[in-house]
DNA sequence: CAACCGCGTGAATACGTATTCACATAATAA
DNA sequence: TTATTATGTGAATACGTATTCACGCGGTTG
């Protein structure tokens, strides 16, 4: 049936103990005994069990992505399919395989992460953009579960938990900058939901991009997703004191704005100017490109999966518990104007 | 440390054997005791050992959902990123959990299932849209493998495999005489890379819908993704006898489509007619609407999964081995002329 | 020369569960 | 009453691996 180690250590005429100590490169066995026991392992192409392995050594060869689904919408965002795909890249050839963990509502978010933790059934986790305050990561952290956060863990936790993440408050700020110096005047700001620290964080931004002057009133919230910011901009813009630019929280919301201008004959970029975040390949759906600031995804996840595996096995990591990504702003048509 | 049966057996003053058949529902457990060792359970909140069970049972409560990337591209197409939604609400609350994996190179492809196939790491899989006449089938299917196709298995496989799939040969019929019905004349189809089932079978019902009439030289290929289709309907646009319409194999190559019209100045839908598969979120991006074809994705997932948890429990199926699921047109701006 | 140590190996064990086997007890049939 | 069968439970075992323990052997030290 199932070629085992009892098998292979039968035909090379060692114990199962040695054929285990082979395979997980214990120095000590001799090098004519090893080389005998790699060529039974070769010639029957044995393959190790994972799930005796893992009830042996308590991993199970799993990371687990939880990615959180916004309310009523669906997760289209190419945000997460990149993430994902980049993910899948890292672990590729490396003993780690992806488990993707969804939650929808706050409640089954607090059940998924309970049962994560109870059964550990993965052996580390990936958290993408929590909720400021999340209790839950307290929770992850007391039991000493393995996680990196990308996302900010919020000031009082920077030296306790494993993070990467952009410097989210630079990146808005050097937006906000780009697009008054592209001659905008009234630049506003369209936020996620409260709460969300990336949102929060580009709020910060924003205002120091605004160097000072009052710009409250330039600052909306809306719910993630391409036609709430549809619907959230149509408003805006139709209003008499609308902005003549826009910084919005990511792409997929940038071209829901795009559309509201087209909607009310308003021209991009001379009209509004519109710049968001991600640099995603929305961007270069919006014909003369939509300026974004690149978050350097590859690196991020490189950065958060290789930590991540060093937690898991122990290793010593050298570096910050926070690591900041650098963003890049790559300019395009929606605020280059040309009447200027 | 960690709540075993056995811990629940001895506060119970039961055997192990019985809070082992207490779980799993065991009939012939008297109610007394069940309840007694019910109790124990829920106040110790036990929780099962996944990976004793794996070793135990050969179950290991993971989906596989195998994906291709794109060569050269990455996985942004929102395709891949619904359809992980969706099998994650159907995954939801059942005991089974989503495990991705990822193939890009033919050789990787070929050690990826050889991977799952000897270490059986997942229960089963859903394969997405495979080649026309893929060898890796045969060996899933040769060795009892649990899967379930979502796409075409060709002719000859169509009563031994278990696949759920949309009737694309009809759907792409009905697309093309949509646009005849339009007014546009010359309707030309821009289909994926050759060797495709499902690029194969729109183009059959391409065919069908041009009636006869010789349309060969109106079929283009392309490889996936925005920026290939956008270069190739440039060329195709700027030939002198180009198309009033195209039929597009997916709405994000139908995006591509929609930038090179406007990099020409072409308008739409007067100049030229758009319509395309996968109804996805990027058909309301293009400001009037694109005319797609709605795959129905919830109703395949569920299918899909439905009967791979089927197989994987030994549960009877009933229906045919091949499901089809029906597509709907969805009409939109990108086909409604309004200068006729 | 004796006591000791390092080294390489096999035997034994534990991981936590599901299931088979055996064994009581109670119920039924002769 | 006795023989026979259901029935519910515990004891025992197997799943395949990683690791500890014990042991023998050659070499070093006092």
């Amino acid at each position: 049936m199932r070629v085992t180690q009892q098998d292979i250590a039968r035909l090379a005429n060692v114990s199962q103990a040695t054929v285990s100590r082979v395979l997980s490169g214990d120095a000590r066995v001799e090098t004519d005994i090893k080389d005998r026991v790699l060529a039974v392992i070769s010639e029957t192409n044995y393959q190790i069990d994972v799930r005796a392995r893992s009830l042996r050594s308590k991993r199970t060869g799993l990371i687990g992505l939880v990615v959180k689904r916004p309310p009523g919408g669906l997760n289209d965002d190419p945000f997460f399919a990149n993430l994902i795909s980049h993910i899948m890249d890292f672990l590729a050839g490396r003993p780690y395989h992806l488990c993707v963990e969804m939650v929808s509502s706050a409640s089954s978010q607090e059940a998924v992460y309970d049962e994560l933790l109870r059964t550990r059934r993965v052996d580390g986790l990936i958290l993408v953009e929590s909720e400021a305050r999340d209790e839950r990561i307290l929770r992850l952290q007391a039991e000493g579960f393995p996680f990196v956060l990308i996302g900010n863990p919020v000031e009082e936790r920077e030296s306790t938990i494993w993070s990467v993440d952009n410097d989210n408050v630079l990146a808005a700020k050097t937006a906000t900058e780009h697009l008054r110096e592209a001659g905008y005047q009234r630049v506003g700001l369209l936020a996620g939901p409260k709460g969300i620290t990336v949102s929060d964080d580009r709020i910060e931004g924003y205002r120091q991009g605004m160097s000072g002057s009052d710009c409250d009133d330039l600052v909306w919230h809306c719910d993630f997703g391409f036609i709430a910011a549809r619907d959230t901009a149509s408003d805006i813009l139709r209003s008499p004191s609308r902005p003549d630019a826009l910084l919005v929280l990511d792409d997929f919301m940038a071209m829901g704005v795009v559309l509201a201008a087209r909607g009310q004959g308003l021209f991009i970029p001379e009209d509004l100017g519109v710049a968001s975040f991600n640099d995603s390949s929305l961007c270069d759906l919006f014909e003369r490109g939509l300026t974004s600031v690149s978050l350097n995804i590859p690196q991020i996840v490189r950065t958060a999966c290789g930590r991540l595996l060093k937690i898991i096995e122990e290793k010593p990591i050298y570096g910050p518990r926070r690591m900041i990504i650098p963003t890049e702003l790559c300019v395009r048509g929606s605020t280059t104007r040309r009447d200027l």
